[in-house]
Parts: C-alpha cells; structure tokens; sequence
DNA sequence: TTATTATATAGATATTGGTCTATATGTCAA
DNA sequence: TTGACATATAGACCAATATCTATATAATAA
C-alpha cells in the first residue's frame, strides 16, 4: 500500500514525470492538456505511460467527466513519502522537533 | 551548488545506494565496512562507484585516517533536498505550516 | 450504426546507468 | 625502495526503462 523510499524516489527519477507532476500539482488537468504542457516535446501515449505509473503509485488523482479524464497530483501522499525519506536519511535533522502550529487567527476560529 | 529535485531524485533511485546511505547514516564507515555491511553482494568498485556519485553531490561527509576514508551520510543536506521536494511537489501540505521548537530543557540551556 | 474525440495499451527500439574486471593511485611499514 | 593494503578510475557489458508508432478501448454525437 505505502511505497517504498526505492519506489518513490525511482518515479521522480525521470524528468518528464517531474513535470507532469507539476503541472498538475494544485489543479486539475485532462491528459491532453498535460500533452500540451509539455510543448509538443511528448507523444500523448508517452504521456498516458507516466501517468499510468503515477496512477499505479496513488501519486494522483483521477476524475473521469465525459470523455476526458483529469488528473492532479495526491499531495498528501507526495508529503507522506516524503516525511518517509527524511525519516529514513535524516532522522537527526531537526523537523522531528517541529510541531504543527496554530496561528492566533486560527485559535480564534476554531473556538468559535 | 544546490541539487536540483530531478539530480537528488536519480541518485535517491537505486537500491545499492539507498543501502549504502543508510549504512553510513549516523556514523562514519570505511569504505571496506560498507562493502563488507552489503554481504559481498557489491564488488568494491561498485561502492566506490556509488560513493563518488554521493560526494559530488555533497550528500556525504569524507574524512581520511591513514589509509582509510570514512564516509558519513550528510544529514542537513539530504533534510534540505526532502524540504525542497516537499515545496516543490506538496506546496499545500501542512508543514509549511510547521515550526521548530525548542523545549523548555533548551530553552533554559541557550540562556546561560 | 458510424464518425469523432479522448485516452490507454502493445510492442519495438534506443539510451541510460549499474555492475563487473583490470588497473591506477595513494598511504604506510619494513 | 619495495611490498601490502585501501580506495579510486577506466572501460566493457548488460538490463532497465523512456520513448515512439500503431492500434485498441471508451464516450458521445449525428
């Protein structure tokens, strides 16, 4: 279910999956749109390819609507992986010593 | 200077070095002990292989002592490279919304 | 149905990069 | 200086994978 550190960092290692992560990163995109991003420099069935593998990896997600298909990118798992990487390869760092914090704005909202 | 997410990405995405990282994690290794720590699986210059790939990089500390070189993983640099995936690919994620603490045992300490 | 558009899959090819053996370089002791 | 040990480099080989073209599948409209 959860990927491995040698999974994650094998589905980032390609240049153009990069790119199609970012933009997709934040907002939705149809396959073609994502092909168009990539300024002509990808074949749409390549592109199909990579999304298949980050599909497969649950690093987006999918909605259909109609004949189109959108993508965008499963932030909280890219943060879970990545929480993992530093975990694994800097577990002296200091994040394990940071904490989630709420700003006085929020307090007072969530008091209400 | 800095590593690029796609440079710190391929290097992330092989196993040998992935093992060789968490081997010298924490400690300092000798190139030997690190291919001994692989189980004779890895030929030396496989290692030194890898382990020139990690120092041009700048993701590991060298040290000499006599005829031996002791390799340490660079903790603050691989927490830096994590800390740029994770803005680059979960910008929305919560710990942008983190921030490091001090403990009241520390606190107490760096006011003497 | 048929045509059209959107996306996915299959199979072939080419490149990247991890691994090996052989050898070079470097350090120290005798 | 020679020999032994530790590590690095060079070059060849092979497997993994990114890419392409061709084609299949799916959804919708006419």
């Amino acid at each position: 279910m959860t990927l491995t550190t040698i999974e994650f960092a094998r589905i980032l290692a390609d240049e153009t999956r990069q790119r199609l992560m970012k933009n997709c990163c934040c907002c939705w995109k149809s396959v073609n749109e994502l092909v168009d991003d990539l300024g002509g420099q990808i074949s749409q069935p390549t592109v199909s390819h990579h999304l298949a593998v980050l599909r497969q990896a649950n690093l987006v997600l999918v909605r259909r609507e109609g004949k189109q298909i959108f993508y965008s990118l499963n932030q909280e798992r890219i943060a879970s992986c990545c929480g993992q990487l530093f975990a694994v390869f800097a577990p002296e760092q200091q994040p394990q010593r940071w904490v989630p914090v709420q700003f006085p704005s929020e307090v007072e909202k969530s008091n209400r």
